[in-house]
DNA sequence: CTATAATTCCACTAATAACAGAAAAAACAA
DNA sequence: TTGTTTTTTCTGTTATTAGTGGAATTATAG
């Protein structure tokens, strides 16, 4: 199993920016392995392809699996379990972007509407500092509105909205 | 310099999530004790509100200064610099997000630019992997023109696409 | 039952980022 | 200048996390 350049710069430059997502590193890489991959790869033969440890592999994987990004496959006549990801690049990149939300987001929300419910509780704080906070919770509630709001559309209708980009804006007034 | 239980709990929170976006903890406990904070407060204090070394609270801030989100002004009578952080929630995060894209976006955009121009000059890879190489080179320049696009529009107008949400769709027919 | 495949667990190592504390440098008043 | 306050720089320590490699465990095809 030798990389061919071109996907091993992919795979490396996927792993630094993983890195900076939030995801590990390897997990990252064994992605990026499995998307570019023509066919689907045992866990062997990405450990092969990465050089790193078999049982890193298999959490690796497992972890992937859990967000959806990759899925375990079979092939005729083979016992071992084979994987590939996920081709669609939209789909992808929303399966990671409801995955951040989920960590970066929701937990602000929360703890701002639980403050927020302390202040109408009597909490004592000086007036400033209650407008930031209550500003700060208009935004993540806005934002988190409009987050739903989006992610219920039809994919096809995201597509749209992304290529017509800020020409939109005109139609607004 | 005894902290509100509410703010401390809003400082502590910020810290956790600051961590998520990439952001060092403390970093972002200063940048939220100066965003709740009603006065601008000097290095001392924020050592003294959090705990933390000298040191660091000076290297914090420089940092905070660097991205634009906080700045330092000057008190009548006052030898020492104080510190304050911008209000404007809208700001702020498109300060944050601006970051990030130029951290988490950018540098794939390059690399696939340049494993693109490697193809066209005839570098060697199997027509799968090739394919996928283009859908995610389109997916990212699509997507870094509608962030210039959107970036380019005035404050209001993004905040109105925000609020109209996902009823634009129905104008898109 | 036996051989292969896959997972889980754990103790260890390596790499990196956060942070403390001292010391140096700069800014400024008198 | 001289002494004092304030800030920055530098260096070493600590904490955290990613990853290794092996052993024990489970699963399963033939």
């Amino acid at each position: 199993m030798i990389l061919n350049p071109v996907i091993q710069k992919m795979v490396l430059h996927w792993g630094e920016m993983g890195a900076r997502w939030g995801i590990s590193r390897t997990v990252a890489q064994i992605h990026a392995l499995l998307y570019f991959s023509p066919k689907p790869l045992t866990a062997d033969e990405i450990v092969e392809a990465l050089g790193v440890a078999r049982s890193h592999v298999s959490n690796s994987l497992k972890e992937l699996q859990t967000w959806g990004v990759i899925k375990g496959v079979h092939i005729l006549g083979d016992r071992r379990e084979h994987f590939e990801s996920i081709k669609d690049v939209w789909q992808m990149f929303e399966i990671l972007l409801d995955e951040r939300k989920r960590r970066e987001m929701d937990p602000t929300l929360k703890t701002l509407r639980e403050t927020s419910a302390q202040l109408a509780a009597g909490a004592a704080v000086d007036s400033h500092t209650k407008q930031r906070l209550a500003e700060m919770l208009e935004f993540f509630e806005l934002m988190d509105g409009w987050f739903g709001d989006v992610r219920r559309l039809p994919l096809s209708s995201r597509v749209k909205l992304v290529k017509v980009g800020g020409h939109i804006a005109k139609w607004l007034k």
